[in-house]
RNA sequence: GGCCCCGUCGUCUAGCGGCCUAGGACUCUGGCUUCUCAAGUCAGCUACGAGGGUUCGAAUCCCUUCGGGGCUACCA
């Protein structure tokens, strides 16, 4: 097995890529990229009632999102190509005509009523349901029967008897029974070709090496290999299969709406970084081996093997995907942390995007990186800087009107309007001599009415350099502001 | 129903016959720190689904059982 390695990520975009489909995308990146060989994306648009160009759209955008490059495909061509399925649809029923020739394949006349009618027998008498082969052998004149009464006919796949045997990566030697893979369609009656064909037919004709896929597809493989064997592969020409386990909701089966959200577009509304989802889901399913949980893309190309993918299915974890996410946040550089931030003040209105106003958020970004989890946060965080007219939450509203608070605003007020530094040291040190050390106030509620008055909330960040950043004149204008309550 | 896959803390995992009185991370609980919130730091809770074997010795190998999941389309 010396040929260059070629692994395909091949989709069918019938709604936002989830989880589970990156996860699946990222461990084809990433063994590509680990072997030095060749990463191949696929469009799987078969299906045309399900497939739409907007989603086709969405799945570009979010591989590239996510910094998953490929070497072939949409967009960046390759000598394979077209890589839509639904350009290539010339190839598939010439396959299909070839395999009929070669009766590899026959035509297929049941009406979706009577292969219904045969598998509702089937259950009924508890055998394997399947299609029980019934056009295998048609005569000359049935066939005219049938064309005469204007039946369509499917391309059907001819399942020999025996078995087929394979060897997945992650869950070692496979065998499946024929008698238990019935003869399966290749083409619709309208000639348009199934997924049965179009995969195994691309696959072979784009050079693929290695298959990393969902465990879904683990009992369709025969019948993959059985179209490789029609198309005249030896053995050792087959591709290798590696079934990777599935990333499941919270609580029961596959993840869904109800368990944490599955569409990748949200997570990327939400402020996730690309790197974070990365990283997260490379640990779902697969490990390092060594206790590490950071893991750059780099490294993660470095380290992957299919051999330690796990064959159990994972849970996806909200939690620990914030958690990484929060991490990862931290160890950006201010630059890099403020060109992510910023669409997202911008869109949430906080700032229009004036040079004055990303020069503050770039002060201010220090001060926050280590309080948040998403980006979506930020807005909310750093509003207090940018409002002319400070509106303080209702439910802190009493703890700066009563009298108390008076007292401790009249005072810092007094003692801030000599500041001439307005440095968050310097203010630091003249409220506390003046609140805590003469008034023998405690740091929580002396301070506590003073972040109230200026940044409007009981939390905010660290308040002096809130203040600085606020500037004086508009502190000072807060706490008169408050002090009039 | 049939065929197939899977089974270590709540979750993700390490483990591949002795190094395991089972390690790490997230979560959770409590403490420290502290101008709020975070961050940081310390401690704690909690797991080999069950039952049989094999072996001097099993989380690791075999069998059974139970549980979870997938497939069973003119979807992919």
């Amino acid at each position: 097995m010396s040929r260059p390695v070629k692994v395909r990520f091949a989709p069918s975009p019938t709604g936002d890529l989830h989880v589970g489909n990156i996860r699946t995308a990222l461990f084809d990146w990433a063994y590509a990229r680990h072997t030095g060989g060749t990463f191949l994306f696929r469009i799987e648009d078969t299906d045309t009632t399900r497939v739409t160009d907007e989603y086709i759209k969405a799945a570009i955008d979010t591989l590239r999102w996510l910094g998953l490059d490929w070497d072939e495909g949409p967009e960046v061509g390759g000598d394979n190509g077209p890589y839509l399925q639904s350009q290539r649809l010339d190839i598939y029923t010439q396959w299909a005509h070839t395999f009929i020739e070669q009766k590899d394949a026959y035509y297929c006349y049941c009406t979706p009523q009577e292969l219904e009618a045969v598998r509702e027998a089937q259950r009924a008498a508890n055998q394997a349901p399947g299609y029980n082969g019934h056009c295998r052998e048609l005569s000359a004149e049935q066939i005219t029967e049938y064309k005469a009464q204007e039946r369509g006919a499917v391309v059907r796949m001819r399942m020999p008897e025996g078995s087929t045997t394979f060897d997945d990566l992650i869950r070692g030697e496979m065998q499946f029974d024929h008698r238990f893979v019935p003869d399966f369609v290749l083409a619709r009656a309208d000639g348009s070709p199934l997924y049965t064909l179009a995969v195994a037919v691309d696959d072979v004709l784009m050079k693929v090496t290695h298959i990393l896929r969902g465990e879904d597809l683990l009992s369709s493989t025969p019948r993959q290999i059985r179209v490789y064997q029609a198309m005249g592969l030896k053995e050792q020409e087959y591709p290798v299969f590696a079934h990777l386990p599935f990333v499941m909701g919270a609580d029961n089966a596959k993840l869904s709406k109800r368990n944490g959200e599955v569409s990748i577009a949200w997570y990327r509304d939400k402020g996730f970084l690309p790197e974070a989802i990365c990283n997260y889901l490379a640990l779902l399913g697969w490990s390092p081996g060594d206790n590490r949980e950071s893991v750059t893309m780099r490294e993660l190309c470095e380290l992957f093997t299919v051999e330690k993918v796990n064959s159990s299915p994972a849970r996806f974890d909200m939690k620990k995907l914030e958690a990484i996410n929060a991490d990862k946040i931290r160890a950006l550089s201010i630059e890099d942390f403020l060109s992510r931030v910023l669409p997202f003040l911008i869109k949430a209105e906080v700032i229009t995007g004036t040079p004055d106003e990303i020069e503050l958020v770039k002060r201010a970004l220090p001060i926050i990186q280590e309080r948040i989890i998403m980006l979506s946060e930020v807005p909310a965080m750093l509003n207090f800087l940018f409002v002319q007219e400070l509106t303080i939450e209702s439910e802190s509203l009493s703890k700066v009107n009563d009298a108390d608070a008076k007292v401790i605003l009249r005072r810092s007020l007094k003692e801030l309007e000599l500041v001439s530094d307005w440095r968050h040291t310097m203010i630091e040190a003249v409220l506390r001599t003046s609140l805590i050390d003469e008034m023998g106030l405690k740091p929580r509620v002396a301070f506590g009415a003073v972040r109230i008055a200026t940044t409007g909330s009981t939390v905010s960040p660290p308040l002096f350099e809130s203040m600085e950043l606020l500037g004086k004149e508009a502190s000072l204008a807060r706490i008169s502001a408050a002090l009039a309550l």
